[in-house]
DNA sequence: CTAAAGGCCGTACCACACTACGGAGTCAAG
DNA sequence: CTTGACTCCGTAGTGTGGTACGGCCTTTAG
């Protein structure tokens, strides 16, 4: 089976050598065997789980949370229903997040959607609508 | 018109005091007026703003990101096409991460489905599709 | 009038998530 | 067999986004 070095899974997950070796550290990829010489040998799955990290963090979620949507796929230690439940958690927690963006698009939207496309910013009919506005 | 402290809006906004005043350095938001005693005096507007910024910052954008979605509401120094044509990518960057908050939501409801609920997490299905998986 | 609560400021400190460095060993193309 | 790119490790430093502190002044409720 092709193994990687720490340089191509980084190269190929889009983040830095040392960030992987970071990673390690933290426990948010597992140790990877070795070769005699001590390096590294990774195999596939670490470039996906990189990216994983990588959009996730991305999305705003932190290291530490990062690692609790993780070990949904790998704890073996507690019930498949507690498993579910924490993955139940986590959707609510996305579907916050979707509906927040939604809402920031929407005013977008609605700001280009008023907005002819000429004429100086004074005139221009964006400038309401951006910061919340409790009712809407 | 009724205005506020940096308490007030603070409290209201769900943000600490000591935060309000760090936006205000970083230029998130204006300076605001003062009593004769050096107090600040906010008005309304700047507790939406502030919990514009808390809602962004939780989404993932940088202080600096959020700088540039807001100034999209102010610029008075560029043509309305340009506004326009900034709302639009940020529209963009906001689509994206909602495309990608869907995936990782398909895959956690996908794990939940797929889990009857008891019995040990050893044979509990769930264990694929949360690391991207290119092909999918 | 007097506390207690809140506000002022500058500066220092903090956690998080990297990122860089240096000195040494390893690998692979030519 | 050399040479240049890559890897090893530990440790130190960086940028971001706050948070705390301390000494002093202002406001407000009783």
């Amino acid at each position: 089976m092709k193994t990687f070095t720490i340089g191509q899974v980084a190269r190929e997950a889009g983040v830095g050598v040392e960030t992987v070796r970071f990673y390690e550290r933290q426990g948010l990829i597992e140790e990877p065997s070795r070769r005699a010489s001590g390096y590294r040998q990774f195999d596939e799955g670490v470039v996906d789980r990189l990216r994983f990290i990588r959009e996730a963090k991305e999305l705003g979620f932190t290291l530490n949370e990062i690692k609790e949507l993780l070990s949904l796929k790998v704890d073996s230690s507690s019930s498949c229903a507690d498993v579910k439940g924490r993955a139940e958690a986590k959707i609510a927690d996305i579907e916050e997040k979707i509906r927040t963006l939604q809402r920031m698009k929407r005013a977008l939207v609605k700001l280009t959607k008023a907005c002819k496309g000429d004429g100086p910013t004074s005139e221009c009919p964006i400038l309401e609508s951006l910061d919340g506005k409790k009712k809407s």
